[in-house]
DNA sequence: TGGTGTGATGAAAACGGTTACATGAAATTC
DNA sequence: GAATTTCATGTAACCGTTTTCATCACACCA
């Protein structure tokens, strides 16, 4: 049926290690030899059995990530990152994403390991206990966007949340905005409470005089919608949503109160997903270069998988870049171009 | 170091091939010896070694996913709609996305060998010589979106492109349409070429005294652009987009020309990609259920792995819907409302 | 009581690779 | 030319699990 090791050995006319040898490069074998055996196997079609080689070399070359119920841009900009990384490093990836609850984000871990020679993590359920009871310290693990409190047990990444809304705070100040509402995520998320601290950093440091103004949402557009209602009581001269699916909520609030933004309300949001720029007017917002926290966090559990005994854990804050565009009335062209660079932008930290 | 079943089987006094049927829960297993196992294997936090169990067993409870190199929302949909079906039936899932080659792309499929029970193929570079290469025949293996040329070999999936597109070209036809030009996808795309023929028949079918207008743009925003510039040339009451991100340059393009839409210009695009309603105008557009599509191979492949005696290859067109939003023209609201229903929508088969 | 069926258990053979070690021939040294 | 080193190759052990087959105790039946 399968073509094994054995085949290949017996078609090339050598022992099974001859073949092993051979075909992994191995230097004390004759180049009449190795052409012999690669001959055989390519003609045979010879493909190694992975879990095989897997379980002699203790080695499966795969890395496990396990990634929170998103969907949308963000997700497939992580993924794409990681994913890049991976192949770069020779190293295929196990994914586990969409799961709602921390039974089931355990159980995919559980499942995993054993299989995987790494592992990845960002989930809103990893809390230290989560970590603590299904994180093996064999395993090598990176952790994403979580806060990590286990004595610097595990590498860390994360954007910077709160220089990215920090500097979102200073433009709007620097606009002119003095009441400035603020419309976070949910309180046990990691990174709404980041946002929401960057927000009030950001106030008490350029307008010490005036009240922070801040609601909660979900993330998700209509709580956006209803918490962009609720801001607006509060006649606030610029609103600052903790993402920009809730920008758009609010946007729409904003428009069905019959004001229009820039010129009664600025609006700005934090992510800078791809729909954020056609949008009309085009949303101010804070960019999180996805993609790259998806690859460094791979790219360092590569080395912590590869090196297990020089890695050094670390804690690392990957730059935002504040995105000026026409929602916080700063500018005023409207027609988004093609393909040009967005727009003026500052990194933080 | 690692636990294995022989700690498993001396501590709880007996033999690894006791433990290995407790565990996996055999019959002709006495109550006491389950429980010791049980008791035993839970306080060493024993946990099987995957690669050993796939060896014997030849199950690997993985699938493998060659996806191209695409972002944004299809991708994105589409790995959610694969992996919740994957946990459904117990399957991990090993991606492989990003592969820019059809070099990359068999590079992935080899490496994937060993490690999966099947394989869940969308690659623009998927031909038929492509697939004989690079595919065995006793793997398991479910195509996407692309043309299945094997002699029925292979269980094919892919949006009813044909069906949707004929149904705009009919739709925009019904608005008062005559000339509606079409700007198509990279020839030698799979999805592309039906788009295509989808707006040849419904124009012959509609409009069969019209002139079919039709330019090759290649699926970026930037080529639309490029192409709605040649594409008013040809005045045209209408431009229908191949895709969604070619219709948002194009509407710029149509922009700059100084004309509106849809007053001047109809315009209408596919995908529906979440953007597209967020335009403005909200853009009406063809939805595709991508996470179905996502979901139904893998389904798809499980009942392959699973069964594949009973198992009968088959070829599905999953249904599209036409969204009708205000870039056509046919109705004239402007603020999308956060999370109605979308449009008034037409399924096609 | 002796034969027989039954059901729990253990020993050992797989699965397909890698690698330490043994072997023997050729090359090198004296 | 004998002793010794070198080096390509083969033999066999091993990785951790499942599963076949043999074994053995036990209850059952005549």
């Amino acid at each position: 049926m399968t073509v094994t090791i054995k085949d290949v050995a017996k078609a090339a006319g050598v022992s099974v290690a001859s073949v092993s040898r051979a075909l992994n490069g191995h230097q004390s074998v004759t180049e009449g030899t190795r052409r012999r055996v690669r001959e055989a196997a390519e003609r045979l079609k010879y493909i190694p059995h992975g879990a095989a080689r897997s379980l002699i070399t203790r080695r499966t070359h795969a890395v496990g990530a396990l990634l929170p119920d998103l969907h949308g841009a963000f997700f497939s900009e992580l993924i794409r990152g990681i994913d890049l990384a991976a192949r770069a490093h020779g190293l295929h990836l196990l994914l586990s994403s969409s799961h709602g609850s921390a039974q089931e984000a355990a159980a995919a871990l559980q499942s995993m390991r054993g299989r995987v020679d790494g592992l990845l993590v960002m989930s809103p359920h990893a809390d230290d206990a989560f970590l603590r009871e299904n994180l093996s310290p064999n395993l090598p693990s990176v952790l994403m966007n979580v806060r990590n409190g286990l004595g610097h047990q595990y590498t860390t990444l994360m954007p910077d949340n709160v220089g990215g809304a920090r500097a979102m705070v200073e433009h709007l100040a620097a606009c002119g905005h003095r009441r400035i509402a603020f419309i976070g995520g949910p309180a046990v998320n990691f990174d709404a409470q980041e946002r929401l601290r960057g927000y009030m950093e950001g106030m008490a440091s350029v307008l010490p005089d005036a009240t922070a103004l801040s609601l909660e949402g979900d993330f998700t557009e209509e709580s956006g919608h209803r918490m962009g209602r609720e801001a607006l009581k509060l006649s606030p001269s610029a609103i600052f949503c903790a993402n920009d699916m809730m920008a758009i909520g609010c946007l729409s609030a904003i428009r069905e109160a019959g004001l229009s933004v820039p010129q009664d309300v600025a609006l700005a949001g934090f992510d800078d997903i791809p729909m954020a720029r056609y949008l009309t007017p085009p949303l101010t917002t804070v960019h999180v270069a996805i993609a790259e926290l998806g690859s460094s966090a791979l790219t360092q559990l590569a080395m912590a998988v590869e090196s297990p005994d020089t890695y050094v854990v670390s804690e690392q804050t990957l730059p935002t870049e504040l995105v000026i565009r026409d929602s916080c009335g700063f500018r005023a062209t409207s027609v988004p171009s093609p393909r040009g660079r967005p727009a003026p932008a500052i990194t933080t930290a």
